[in-house]
DNA sequence: TTATATACCACACATTTGTGTGGTATGTCA
DNA sequence: TGACATACCACACAAATGTGTGGTATATAA
């Protein structure tokens, strides 16, 4: 199950073909697979989807027509390629030197439920010194952990919500702006969610 | 084709267990379809596809087991709610006050073409002023229409890569620092691309 | 009344698809 | 040499799946 360790290139052929098909929105059957790698039989596919499933790779269900799944790591829909890291100091990184893919839900919101989670679109400035713009949108977290100096979205007294930094002293939780010009809000207030991703579009 | 018009509750029904499955990575069959509804036979299914595709919201190939594709407008996963506007300066907005829903895949790249999209992450803090964080991932579109005042993605002369607002003075180009302690680049530079989104995790 | 449309069911049939058994050829290890 | 693994192919069979024809019941319009 855990044994990913390496796979011949063949096998990657087809674990990419697969990701293709899915991604594409409808899996491959055994004997399309089989069309794509110039494979007569389909005893050949089955073979290979074996080793793939012995690498903890791929999923199936028994029976079912293209029933083919991504196991949790090969998930990798909509993959965009990172390259590089770049420095927005001083420039130090050569270009095309890709370094690997994320995924676009997953850099987006992880492998989380949709269900926990709902968006926001940022309002205002005072929390322009996390770097969080008027326009920006919040992806916020239903009751989670949050915790000191998480940043969340906090519900206050006159049922209106606000985003803004958790602070603890002596013991009391307030709210806390990332802008001198905002005062701290010491009110009280329940947390609806934690800040987990920011997303600002030009 | 384009005669939407209006569905009746049991098409949009079955229109919402299509798009469901669609988003799980595997279409149903015709049979997985009227069992879903509650239908006995194969043949009412087929007359309920017959009728979304005359509406133009899904597409079908023949002979292909779950073959069904949602045509453009229908293809809307990983949906989540916005609640309404926060506010980051002064609260002034309800709590389950849902305006809509945004799609996911949407709201991160919009309907680019992945091909001509890449991503970096930022490193420094040269673009501070701009909201844009050590640890941000930048979305990059490649070979765009950038033009000044845009924050793209540059190369510069030893083969680096730099994230900077481009600025022209006396109709010569240049690259500017969101961040008062860097200095503006006057060196030749090629533009990559031209900054889409940012996106930062927590 | 007839005609037409909607909303279903029954069922036979063809095609697609998955399963299972067994085979050949090649190479490696002992 | 024998034992074993890899990498394929052939092919029969069963199950899943799509297709096609025709039926019933209900309502609506001419």
């Amino acid at each position: 199950m855990e044994d990913k360790g390496y796979l011949t290139p063949k096998q990657e052929k087809v674990l990419r073909f697969i990701r293709k098909r899915v991604g594409e929105g409808l899996p491959p059957t055994i004997r399309e697979i089989g069309q794509e790698m110039g494979f007569k039989s389909t005893g050949t596919v089955r073979d290979y989807l074996k080793a793939l499933i012995q690498k903890g790779l791929v999923k199936r269900m028994n029976n079912k027509s293209r029933a083919i799944e991504l196991a949790e790591g090969a998930a990798v829909f909509n993959k965009i390629p990172i390259i590089g890291t770049i420095n927005a100091g001083k420039p130090n990184l050569a270009y095309e030197e890709i370094q690997g893919y994320v995924d676009a839900d997953d850099l987006f919101l992880g492998r989380l439920g949709f269900n926990d989670v709902f968006a926001l679109r940022v309002k205002g400035d005072s929390m322009i010194d996390a770097g969080i713009l008027e326009g920006d949108v919040a992806v916020i977290k239903k009751r989670p952990d949050a915790q000191n100096n998480d940043i969340v979205a906090a519900l206050l007294d006159n049922n209106e919500v606000t985003l803004k930094r958790l602070r603890s002293k002596s013991g009391r939780f307030y709210l806390e702006a990332a802008n001198v010009n905002y005062p701290p809000i010491f009110e009280e207030f329940k947390v609806i969610g934690r800040l987990i991703t920011v997303i600002r579009k030009y």
